[in-house]
DNA sequence: ACCTGAACACCGTTCAAGT
DNA sequence: ACCTGAACACCGTTCAAGT
């Protein structure tokens, strides 16, 4: 019968595991360092070597998910039809499913109360999913699908809406039966939006 | 000299108000319960008289901070010109300084982790907001200004583009000095998405 | 009705000491 | 380098008792 060995191997990925579970399953509130160290089996003090604070552990959490989020838009995108209008569905809905599936990790990703220390990170984090909305209005433009005109001037407006949609429908405020129509009524307005 | 009498008065006003004030200088990780009742000189248990939780003091926050954002949006509304492009600008501004003057309020209004309780009456108030954008969508069909259609149709996402907006200009996403732009570029999406 | 006082079962974080 | 054990100064919440 194997003993639990002294070191953990890897106690930091562990907690962030176990951390996003808690997350998604009892809400921030319920998340408690020494919870996750007594969950895992290290002692109280244990997650301090790994994150200087329990904010840390929450920082590096967003950090996570921004980059969840990103590659999950750049698969839906990439596997999507040429076609401007198919990729905007594409990305708009691969946006919402993370919402939806992860209510509570966009929550922390987009909240005001990071670490100064994070926040540099998080920020780059957050403006390089605002590049891929940039990169989709480009080539739109090349399409003929999109106006001309400089790349933010279309771009943050785009994101704006899929963020602000995804964020409506994750936090409840839009009836569940209403998402999916809601979602084609975005996706319509985005191409109006942005037609030349 | 007057001592400080057995019931304070209003406590429940005064831990809203007192709880306002940190959540927005100093974060929601620094809102204690105690901290507050200390602040205002009650004992530890006195809250829990008006608040059953401290979530429930959170929902409260963030159902006022819902009655602030209408009111907010009303006036700018009403503050406005008649013509569409204008209440649309009044209104997004409206909206943008809300939220940037009310951050950490608006992360507690559109986040996750409310009472199962209080939730009914968050996603009321959240949804009253969202009638506000139909209802200026509603006059822009009379003025021609706004393509024929069902209100949601269009009032869902023009609600979703100005709350997107002003979630990631409050988040700190937008490079502070680009806000101002992003709104123009913002009110000028909008308009063209809900041009005939 | 509203609040106090004291208690309970937790927290996050620190730091010497162990492996 | 990584973790334990014990300690510190807090929490939120409950409940009998006071006014």
């Amino acid at each position: 019968m194997r003993t639990r060995p002294y070191h953990h191997g890897d106690l930091r990925a562990a907690l962030l595991t176990r951390a996003e579970r808690t997350l998604g399953e009892k809400g921030p509130g319920a998340l408690s360092l020494r919870e996750l160290a007594r969950e895992i089996g290290v002692s109280p003090a244990a997650p301090s070597r790994h994150f200087r604070s329990k904010q840390a552990l929450l920082d590096a959490l967003a950090l996570e998910g921004f980059g969840r989020l990103a590659t999950g838009l750049i698969e839906a995108h990439d596997a999507a039809g040429d076609a401007f209008a198919e990729r905007v569905l594409a990305v708009t809905r691969a946006y919402l499913d993370f919402a939806v599936a992860n209510a509570a990790l966009l929550d922390l990703m987009y909240s005001v109360k990071h670490d100064p220390a994070a926040s540099e990170e998080l920020i780059d984090a957050g403006q390089r999913v605002g590049s891929l909305a940039a990169a989709l209005i480009r080539e739109g433009q090349r399409q003929g699908a999109v106006r001309e005109g400089p790349l933010e001037e279309i771009g943050l407006p785009v994101m704006a809406t899929l963020h602000g949609f995804a964020v409506l429908a994750a936090s409840g405020t839009l009836p569940a039966d209403s998402v999916e129509q809601g979602m084609r009524d975005t996706v319509a307005f985005v191409l109006r939006g942005c037609a030349p």
